[in-house]
DNA sequence: TATTGTTATACTCTATAACTATA
DNA sequence: TATAGTTATAGAGTATAACAATA
């Protein structure tokens, strides 16, 4: 928490000592990071994406072992597979325990995420650009015990 | 964007590419370090000790470049202001430019920014416990270079 | 009894557009 | 005309509590 008189540039502002603090700088960098990511993939959230990419994973996995992924209540997840079933991107089939329903890609879900991925690539590009192949290796591996 | 065959502990599902996303690591980590600010500062938000802070570090900046330094809409500080006037934790005055509002830290304010400061270096340290000294400060390095 | 999906409801954070008062 | 603050309103994203169906 030492006081460091750094300025952000273009607000004039003295940020005090939030620079020097782990989660602000976390907070900064997921925030240009999504908006990147938004304007890469348009139409489906960063976060909408990545349901896709794990019910892709995991093909007729359950509302609520996807809930348990994500680390949310199972009672969010149904808006959350209402829209992305209104778009026609996934669909639910009833399970063998049939108090359960399967979550399965539909062809345009598939469709969707091949072109995504894609753009993925182009926008994860983007964001390590001034970072090596090496700095990126620990960057994913610090966030990692970070997030541990 | 290569395929990990990584398991989430806890949830037996394939995460897919997502661990190869720095937004994704981003976001994992970014919702880690905030759960442990908000256990350690309990009543005020990770977001608004850094407004507080902000406030701290430029006694009187109005409300519009408080707003810039943060990125929101100055509609939307008008709300973060009325909520923590109503905490007693800062207070509006009129600017010699009477169309502003200067903003200051009351008495309970910098009482209250006194308290979370002990408990913010303890929460980092909670953070970075994993980190050596050097891998800190790589970190927050490499952070800055995604986020600038 | 316990679990899954659902509904109703509410809270937080954010933005846009239009208004007012000053400049 | 332009800017600072405000209001009304809306949209994500999330949670809790209670319910029906099923195990």
């Amino acid at each position: 928490m030492s006081r460091r008189p750094l300025k952000r540039p273009g607000t004039g502002l003295d940020p005090g000592p939030l620079p020097g603090l782990i989660g602000y700088r976390l907070r900064l960098a997921q925030q240009t990071v999504f908006r990147d990511f938004a304007a890469s993939v348009p139409g489906v959230s960063p976060g909408r994406i990545g349901m896709l990419l794990l019910v892709e994973a995991n093909p007729g996995v359950t509302q609520s072992r996807l809930a348990q992924a994500v680390g949310r209540d199972r009672s969010t997840m149904v808006g959350v597979l209402d829209q992305l079933e209104a778009k026609r991107l996934v669909e639910r089939r009833k399970g063998a325990d049939r108090r359960t329903n399967g979550v399965w890609l539909t062809r345009a879900g598939r469709s969707l995420l091949a072109r995504a991925k894609r753009a993925i690539a182009d926008h994860e590009q983007r964001v390590a650009a001034r970072l090596s192949a090496a700095e990126r290796a620990k960057l994913l591996e610090l966030l990692g015990r970070i997030g541990a």
